[in-house]
DNA sequence: TGATAACCGAGACGGTACGTCATGTCTTCTA
DNA sequence: TAGAAGACATGACGTACCGTCTCGGTTATCA
């Protein structure tokens, strides 16, 4: 009490017990805004930094390179986006969850970073591995959600390999996405669904 | 890349005298070489002319950038090593052409060019272009070709979507490749062959 | 012929067979600019290189350090402006001479250049080397000038020790420009001449 | 610097009960180590600080710069090293005296620090003011002592220019060590102070 | 006898300059 | 007249110090 009598927002430098919150946000929407503004060849450390405000060495300090900056960035942007629902039809549920998905990577500003940064993981082994074991094993898990409820609920079968639906639900989107640049309407991914569930749905 | 449009023989690069041709080749090589020893992200031009043993302007003069030397250094190494196999037989061919691509993907020298590429072409859309155009386009025409047959045979009902068919086929590899880095066995690919067989070949 | 049809100014941006003499020139006046504008402790490489219009690599391709440039743009200015008289007299001359090092040692340009590149040298050997052997043995030799004649022309007896002369001619100069800052007008480097006069010139 | 102004007794610095000696002692004896082991030019307040065990804050505390701790850790070494002897004798006096201040300049760490000072007082008037008026005048005024104590004895005459012979004595010296790097051996400053007697001294 | 006020170490902060590397353009000489 | 060699202007790299700041901890008098 008494040293936060300015505004409520702390004004912060920086000390031995802790980094500065400040420069840290700034940095991070500092990335965001030059990933839009002038593309991930073009983003450089000190542009970062001058956007932010910032010394360079402050970036350094916390960040090794530019994609370590995007994957903070990136966050919970993936948990917060594509959680899928959970309204107790599993139809419905895989519907969204997919549209979801595609529109995620083909137009928002974090779907943007993701692709990015699975990009970059192509030819970086330890952002590759970083990538997978902060993100992708989570969406997973999330993706799998859906499925798991169906089982719990009795509407798929409980011998269903979950793992291998994920990925032929979602496969062919990141194909499209990632590989031949199609578009991803939901016709596509009801299509997907439909397919999945005249498969293994029970009639 | 693109200037092996005129007449199946490459067109004479360079020099009255003819030394272009060496030039060309030694830059190729030592992309690949380069890309080997260094990684994509440490693969400089400077550093393509100096091995290649060739002056920077003589890179420069024929490609725009490092990413253009890939594409051309792939060259028809798609057509080469993913032309599926043609026995008669649709359960066949498809097996041993998901596994040619699951390999070439993983551990061919000119699958982590593609990868790379792949990677690249994320955050960079003439790259995407060019890609799509001269590579991806006719291999998805090549993955297609086993389905093709196999309609003009019989084997599969003649209104099948052959395009949905690949996708469904070739997509969960490249989410394994690309995304989840999860490895790539026969078993997998049969897996895809046999789902889909299941569910289109008449009984 | 044929290629300086412009200004008569050749524009020239370098090659394998000689360093450009734009960038040589443009850093040389730069450095003389500079180092009067803001001093030494402020004079930078990446200031001269953009006071010169001229890329930090070109600075640092020629030149290891800033006193390079300065030593370099020291240039002859000792020899002319520091070249004794010979008037066949020897008093004029000494006279002529003492007051010429004063005033350069403190009014002028390159006198500031100078006097900076010897205080760097008082913590620098290598430069300390360089200063010597380029500069201060010529000027020493020069200083010594005036009285070889005067041996010649009989003013002066010849087994008098021109180096312990000059060396007490000139040592009071510097002892006062380099350590007590007291100033040095004419009355002084003739008092100096006339002291110096009075003990050796024969009667 | 300047704060022994007060009592003969250095005033506390610091904590108001008194624990920045310590630490002061602790930033003179850095400088000097560190002067010795990689020169002035990386000489840097950070490495002073490190090497002190002492926060940056509290070395820029009490010295606005590295030359202001370089100049309080030269304190008085020059009176202690350069006072003259009074053995009653004017020869004895200043040739010990000269060959004292020869070899103070040329192998003494003090003088080391001393003549590193004078060079950077070269190109900052700041520093050079704070020198001549803390060190140069007292050394001076130290130089002119045997000569004085001369005058009283009657061994010189009362209407000689003690100033100019200080200057005619030590500034042959100066010049040596500080522009043309010769050794000074005693020979040398012998020979200065001969001349000087055979000039002054009534037969 | 506890509050307090100045200093302590540590080190993060926004900066400037460092010296290096790669970019893409230009010029020269050689074959 | 293309090719190798490499200098050029540009600009980002990652590092070192600058001088300022904030932090939590340490005193030793004085309220």
């Amino acid at each position: 009490m008494g040293d936060v009598t300015e505004s409520g927002e702390r004004r912060h430098h920086g000390n031995r017990y802790g980094r500065s919150e400040n420069a840290r946000r700034a940095v991070l929407h500092a990335v965001d805004d030059l990933l839009v503004e002038v593309g991930f060849a073009r983003l450089t450390m000190e542009g970062i930094a001058a956007k932010a405000g910032v010394g360079k060495q402050t970036v350094y300090r916390w960040w090794p390179s530019k994609v370590d900056i995007l994957l903070e960035a990136l966050g919970d942007d993936l948990v917060e986006e594509l959680s899928p629902p959970d309204t107790g039809d599993l139809r419905k549920d895989l519907c969204a969850h997919l549209a979801a998905i595609a529109s995620f990577l083909t137009t928002a500003d974090a779907g943007a970073v993701f692709r990015t940064l699975l990009g970059q993981a192509q030819h970086d082994p330890d952002l590759a591995r970083l990538l997978r074991e902060d993100h992708i094993r989570g969406q997973h898990a999330r993706d799998r959600l859906p499925l798991e409820r169906a089982v719990a609920r009795g509407e798929l079968p409980s011998d269903v390999d979950l793992d291998s639906a994920v990925e032929q639900l979602v496969g062919p989107i990141h194909y499209r996405v990632l590989v031949t640049g199609a578009p991803v309407p939901p016709e596509f991914t009801d299509g997907l669904v439909e397919r999945y569930l005249r498969e293994h749905q029970p009639e």
